[in-house]
DNA sequence: GTCGTTCTAGAATATTCGCGT
DNA sequence: AACGCGAATATTCTAGAACGA
């Protein structure tokens, strides 16, 4: 489990939100964020992510990997940014407690087995894409 | 506390979002949502109110001033929808215990003191915007 | 006791920086902030500022009103943004204690006297630079 | 046709890092 | 180290768009 990969994968900076969400999702001891069984999908239980990971008091214990905000949303739209898509329905047949909230994403660039392809996980700015366009009108 | 206003205020349609805020704002019982202390900002504590009122479990004793969502997210995005802005400092000093996460809104026609205003609460919708665009230029 | 002016002032935006500043240098209980005693530069004493504002152990007693850096760099890089500039010698003969370390910053646009200043106040930003130069070559 | 819900994106501010002086 | 700033990422708040009841 102390994998090299786990913890610096694929090359990239390892401050950066990409890398941040792979030493969380491949930590076995947390709970409120893990892969489904094919690692292929990040399951989140909501409320374990706030209270674990997202509560200002629990930052001061756990200072390497957290992040500055408190709010579930703004996670969300950090997944949203590098390209994470919600998929409604679980990945595969997980028992899912009656009450909580789970969260499904997906990235193609973000799988358990291949940690080398985040290196092709980026930022979807506009300066980003202003740029992405630019080289695809290059090549027309 | 059961002054007519605060449970069917300002004579509009009782089913829709805001006359929900209303009530939920006014109840006293209520400890998730109420008004700050001069009644011109809603304060939410995000814990309770996704416990309280958004969990499936709760709905089934508090079946009238309930939503359909589970997701705090998207009573955001309904108070937005009706000219909500969140307001980030408490409009007055209220103690706030430390660990709790805590929402200020803030609409000039949500006001403890004036239910009638509520009249002037509408969702803004794109056809809507567009409607009071052509008015205005109407009169120009 | 807490004039409006000191926590909407200037009708700016109170959720952004230069509202906090205000509201944080007009606070009379504050010794890490405070105006020099013409109330045209604010005085800041880095190590209560790092313990008292930017600590994560005294944000969790004081959820109202601080930033989510905990660097002392990066609050001055705000002040930047926004226009201060540092001012080697204290603005007046003022004794300062020994072995502190006091900053002076001043702005045009923020002074005790004048809240209506701070409506000038404004975020050098790459794009509001491009606009404020295209509006100085529409005019020539 | 309106309202509610969901997911994602736009846009502005905030934070961090590092460079040049 | 001090100072100001560029640039990239992070965070916040609000809105767009699609869909269903």
């Amino acid at each position: 489990m102390d994998d090299a990969n786990n913890f610096n994968p694929g090359n990239i900076n390892p401050n950066i939100f990409p890398a941040k969400l792979w030493r969380l999702v491949n930590n076995p001891a947390d709970g409120a964020i893990r892969w489904d069984s094919r690692g292929q999908v990040i399951v989140i239980d909501q409320q374990l992510f706030e209270t674990q990971i997202l509560s200002p008091t629990s930052r001061t214990f756990n200072s390497t990997d957290t992040f500055k905000t408190t709010n579930f949303s703004s996670f969300v739209r950090q997944l949203n940014l590098y390209g994470f898509k919600k998929v409604d329905l679980p990945a595969d047949h997980e028992e899912e407690a009656g009450n909580r909230l789970y969260h499904h994403f997906h990235n193609p660039n973000f799988q358990r087995s291949c940690p080398q392809l985040l290196e092709n996980l980026v930022r979807l700015t506009q300066v980003f894409l202003l740029q992405f366009l630019v080289q695809i009108l290059q090549y027309t």
